[in-house]
DNA sequence: GCCGTTTTCGGCCCGACTGTTTTCAGTCG
């Protein structure tokens, strides 16, 4: 799969134009890039399939860098990237990322001083050759240096799930100033992305400034990059970048809007206010007359552009602006309404708690039901459970539901081990006497391509699996997901009615965004489970929620939003 | 370099902040 690594390369290009100052060309090469980057198929088979004239029919992608696609694929290069780090022999990509550093100021401190990667500017910091340039002062060469340092501490991108806490705790803290009035995250957190680079805050005050010098007080903040009258930067101690931004209280919308993005997604109705005759900024919507016409809420805005609200985890440009202006977007699935966890671990395997333990911290969270999942013998690692201990927990499982009867239900399940040759390691007769049955993939995770898709389907096909769990085995940060054809077993599901998974912990979140817009598409049921190791993973559900709405799932193509389930 | 219910040519989102300037260039989102 090249795509990433053609939108890298398309970047690439992008900033060695920046850096001539050469006009919109880098944006187009930046727009391709994305969108390769948004392709669901494999760019090589996406041209077998389609022939070399379709990748012009992709947005951003014209003749000449369809004929630098092609050129990479088939020569592994592209001429003109070549001549350009030729003429430029720099590191670009990281030099670029460090803060503060653009391709201009990179191309400056090559011709002065032959700067080439992170290393040589290093070494002129220390050696106090920047400050020396033109343009260039004692106080930017101190904060190049720490960039750097920033940059090499660097943590990347956050699973959402894991710094959910501290963002709450940090707009609790704000909303605890008494100059703040409205606030919210926006960005990529707004939009429930999985993965987080930064996080966006906004808020609205009579007195912005306040504002500004309280949150700089809070006690997490490791270092300051930026402070303004009304937007500050700042590194909170576990790596993770905030900027805050306050605005007019007759601003919020406009701005929430503005800096929830996606940044394709603001382009396109920016450009639909530009056919208006509007003019639409983080301040508002104005009209011919620059007379504020929308911008204290984003409903308004949307309305006054004649489309339909869109909700923030859809906004990627992926065809919500066309379905709001046929007033199309679905209703989405809504937070909170999950009525039962259908993979739950226990102590009887790797979980921490009992199943008792599980079942009243459900109670808490108000489930309806949960499903006791543990391992199965083969998966060694986690003490599997073999025929004899499936059944002794059915029976103690019996015990817990007499006991919580009418409180909750708990079901009796397993996540069965699916084996190297798509067979699974707990007999028939036992695995009939389950309420559902979860089977998934732990070992062998690099079988090729057609062999891993035929295991899982085999493993489907057995007809007391109700469910195929964390379909993909991809870990954020960690794990590539295995080989599969997604496309085949969403196919296999519809035809024998079996159900996926959207594994909702914090790194799982698999299935992903667009296999749930496939399974939509073809008619195939879902589950949102938490996939809960302990009593406080159950609070996952909503993650699970927020992927599915990035999916553009409805409550009826969730299995687990009904009070009872039959299977 | 891409794109088209104002266009196949002439547009491309735009404002805040910083540092080094004395009106602006560069970066960022």
């Amino acid at each position: 799969m090249k795509n990433l690594e053609i939108a890298k390369i398309l970047r690439m290009i992008a900033l060695y134009l920046e850096m001539k100052d050469v006009p919109f060309k880098p944006q187009a090469y930046e727009k391709a890039a994305y969108s390769i980057e948004a392709l669901d198929e494999d760019i090589e088979e996406f041209i077998r399939r389609n022939g070399e004239e379709k990748l012009k029919e992709l947005p951003g992608i014209g003749e000449s860098i369809a004929k630098k696609i092609i050129e990479y694929i088939e020569t592994g290069k592209i001429k003109e990237l070549e001549n350009l780090k030729k003429e430029v022999p720099v590191d670009i990509e990281n030099l670029t990322a460090i803060e503060g550093i653009g391709p201009k100021i990179v191309y400056k401190l090559y011709k002065a001083l032959k700067i080439k990667d992170i290393k040589d500017l290093e070494k002129a910091c220390l050696e106090h050759k920047i400050r020396k340039l033109p343009g260039f002062g004692e106080k930017s060469e101190n904060k190049i240096l720490q960039s750097i340092n920033l940059f090499k501490q660097g943590t990347g991108r956050f699973v959402l799930g894991f710094i959910i806490p501290i963002v709450e705790e940090l707009v609790l803290f704000l909303k605890d100033s008494k100059y703040v009035s409205q606030i919210s995250p926006c960005g990529s957190y707004r939009r429930r992305k999985e993965t987080i680079g930064d996080i966006d805050i906004l808020a609205t005050s009579k007195n912005k400034e306040k504002v500004i010098d309280y949150f700089l007080t809070f006690k997490e903040i490791d270092h300051i990059y930026a402070k303004g009258p009304t937007k500050a930067m700042i590194r909170l101690k576990n790596g993770l970048d905030v900027d805050l931004r306050v605005v007019e209280e007759k601003s919020f919308g406009a701005a929430l809007l503005y800096f929830t993005g996606s940044k394709d997604h603001n382009v396109a109705i920016r450009e639909i206010a530009i056919k208006k005759g509007y003019k639409l900024n983080e301040y508002g919507l104005f009209d011919k007359n620059n007379k504020m016409i929308a911008g204290k809420t984003e409903e308004e805005i949307y309305k006054k552009l004649d489309l339909q609200f869109i909700p923030p985890e859809i906004r990627e440009n992926q065809g919500e602006i066309e379905a709001a202006k046929k007033n199309k977007i679905p209703k989405l699935i809504e937070y909170g309404s999950i009525k039962g966890d259908l993979q739950v671990q226990t102590n009887w395997t790797d979980g921490q708690d009992s199943i008792e333990k599980m079942a009243k911290e459900a109670i808490k969270l108000n489930l309806k039901y949960i499903c006791i999942t543990d391992h199965t013998q083969s998966l060694a690692i986690t003490g599997g459970l073999d025929e004899k201990k499936l059944l002794s927990q059915m029976q103690e499982i019996d015990k817990l539901n007499s006991k919580f009867k009418g409180r909750i239900k708990i079901l009796k399940g397993a996540e069965v081990n699916i084996l190297k040759d798509g067979k699974l390691d707990i007999k028939d007769e036992i695995l009939a006497k389950l309420d559902f049955v979860g089977a998934a993939i732990h070992s062998h995770f690099d079988l090729p391509k057609d062999i891993q898709t035929e295991r899982i389907k085999k493993a489907l096909a057995n007809p007391h699996v109700d469910c195929l769990f964390h379909p993909t085995g991809r870990i954020i940060n960690k794990r590539a997901p295995y080989e599969i054809d997604i496309d085949e077993i969403i196919e296999f599901a519809k035809k024998n009615n079996k159900i996926l998974e959207i594994d909702a912990y914090p790194n799982r979140l698999d299935l992903k965004d667009e296999h749930i817009r496939k399974c939509i598409q073809k008619g195939v049921k879902m589950v949102i489970d938490t996939d809960a190791h302990s009593t406080v993973h159950l609070n996952f559900l909503d993650l699970g929620v927020a992927q599915a709405r990035r999916g553009w799932a409805r409550a009826e193509d969730i299995l687990n939003t009904k009070e009872e389930l039959k299977f």
